[in-house]
DNA sequence: CTTGGCACTCAGGTGAGTCGAGTGCCAGTC
DNA sequence: GACTGGCACTCGACTCACCTGAGTGCCAAG
């Protein structure tokens, strides 16, 4: 029993598949692979496999495919992610180069991603509460309403409208306004944003009259800003690419494309954690997927941020059938990259 | 020739296909109207119907379908368009109901018409042009760059950042940055932003000294921002719907998807100047649709806006073979509601 | 453990035959 | 002139039988 020999053709399998989207047979294996050793032993081989529950066939007189589990063996013996060619790095920075604004920068970074893998890229907006408050404005929208508009270090602006009880628009209320405006910008300029709203709390203690209602919108709309963080924004590109798989391969778009509507679910398969996480590079396959709909899809991510911290993802989806190592090698790079600009 | 009758035939054949989704013959059309005609003459008809292009068969022995200007013929030739039902408008008010936020609001608007037509929905934000200035910020990034937020009457948010040549985080930057932040907004609020424009100008010519680049910079972001007004923002919904009818009647979705994730795209389709718009809905069919790969989907929509000024465009986006006057009675009642919200 | 050989399986393609929905046209009727 | 019933005709869709070839599993020999 020659283990090292079963993973090669196992390997094998998988390449030519995902390459000619037709199962794999004995003969079309020797043809294009160096195996030495003649077809009969390859058909054992391939018996073997499809009894550890790695490649199925589809048909009695069909070739093998591999199965969710045979992508995963297959994946995790990828020793070393192959790195990406001169060419490619300088497409992603040319690509990059010279955004400033963070939507801007992501747009552009998962319209990259999509082209480059030829799949749906997803990138999760950064995180808010690992990044500090630079500023927090108060606009007086009408005399009962407030907005509060919270920009974060990493460029990121969040709005909220409160309700107030008191006519901030005219008179007293424009200079109690401005007051409160200045004071909770010292209490948390520079702050996390869990620290600010620690910050927030004690000058709301100390507060008395008109300014007390302010500083308890602030509050409440840094709480949502807050507590929203588990919902992020983000941002998507690459749909069509979905339509183009799907005539290789039929699978259902409906669910999939339901699936990516949903930012909800599509952040909790961003951020969940991924099975293993080989060089900052996590992959889901198929079933592996907590979502319905999603498994005959897989997605591989990876996060970013600046320095040490990561606060957001990257990824890509795309069906089972994908070429793994280019792909984990593309979703790095573009999210090495990304961090370096974040850092910037 | 019985030319009213012959209209009466294209609307049966309309009708049926659209509920089917196969090609409808004599016999079938008898059957579901009452024409009080025999099946020859209806045949008769179809011929002549035929002749005019209104309609065809896809082969030989089989039922007709419309064509797109059979289509365009049975849209222009509704009187009115069907009310909506209690139970809808109670739907649309309830979901639409108690939103502050624009960016809350324009999902739930989006969401509730690809829900209610079961097709893709679009809106587009509130221009920026006819709206006014509620608010601009500075905010100092680093030493070397600045954030110009500008928060319109609308309850849109737009951002920029811009280089400058002073630092403005300390000292005699921060004052100055303080003196022009009042200037600024003296001179802005409450103009639209073509006039806000304009007073920066002036406000630009005569100034001196660090608050000129100031002023500069602010003017570049609002001219930038009112640039980007053909591009404004789009929201979108139900994409999955589109997999849901390309079953039913097979068109690529490939080329779709690709419009619909090309915001540029979409909102020239949205923008463009409609055949006729009846009673402020209007029906874009088929081939009459400019943008390639959008010649088997139809788009209809409906501008909103507070008052009497248009801001925005809602629309859906279907297979040729939908059911156009409940959708244009759709698209119209979300119209009107977001219009009713906008008000407010 | 590997290999060549061989019988077996079965999806997919091909061709003939049938069925029926639907048409076009014509002659007759109101 | 418009409508109607009737009839011959067309042709897509379906069924059935058949064949082919890729691919397998297994066995006996090296």
């Amino acid at each position: 029993m020659n283990d090292e020999r079963r993973m090669a053709v196992l390997s094998a399998i998988v390449e030519d598949y995902v390459q000619t989207s037709e199962p794999v047979g004995s003969r079309a294996l020797l043809d294009r692979h160096q195996l030495n050793v003649s077809a009969a032993t390859v058909r054992n081989d391939m018996a073997a496999l499809e009894d550890e529950g790695l490649i199925v066939a589809p048909h009695t007189s069909a070739g093998r495919i591999p199965t969710d589990a045979g992508y995963r063996l297959f994946v995790d013996r990828l020793q070393a992610i192959r790195p990406m060619s001169k060419g490619e790095r300088a497409a992603i920075t040319d690509y990059l180069e010279g955004a400033d604004e963070l939507d801007v920068v992501l747009d552009r970074t998962v319209r990259l991603l999509s082209t480059l893998t030829r799949q749906v890229a997803v990138v999760q907006y950064p995180s808010l509460t690992r990044s500090t408050v630079k500023h927090i404005e108060l606009v007086p929208m009408n005399e009962s309403r407030l907005m509060v508009v919270v920009i974060m270090g990493t460029g990121r602006v969040e709005q909220r409208v409160v309700p107030t009880g008191v006519d901030y628009t005219v008179g007293v209320g424009l200079e109690a306004l401005s007051r409160a405006r200045a004071r909770v910008n010292a209490a948390t300029r520079d702050r996390r944003l869990t620290e600010a709203l620690e910050a927030l709390g004690t000058l709301h203690n100390e507060d008395t009259d008109t300014e007390d209602a302010l500083t308890a919108g602030v509050l409440a709309a840094l709480g949502d800003a807050l507590a929203e963080e588990r919902e992020t924004k983000v941002a998507l590109a690459g749909t069509a690419n979905l339509a183009r798989s799907s005539t290789d391969f039929p699978m259902t778009l409906e669910p999939v494309l339901d699936a990516l509507e949903q930012h909800v679910v599509l952040l909790k398969l961003l951020t969940a954690e991924a099975g293993q996480a080989d060089a900052g590079v996590s992959v889901r396959i198929g079933s592996e997927n907590p979502v319905r709909g999603l498994h005959s899809t897989s997605l591989i991510t990876s996060g970013y941020g600046s320095g040490e911290e990561q606060v957001g993802t990257v990824g890509v989806l795309g069906p089972t059938r994908m070429d793994y190592p280019a792909t984990m090698a593309q979703v790095r790079a573009v999210a090495t990259y990304l961090s370096r600009i974040m850092d910037a």
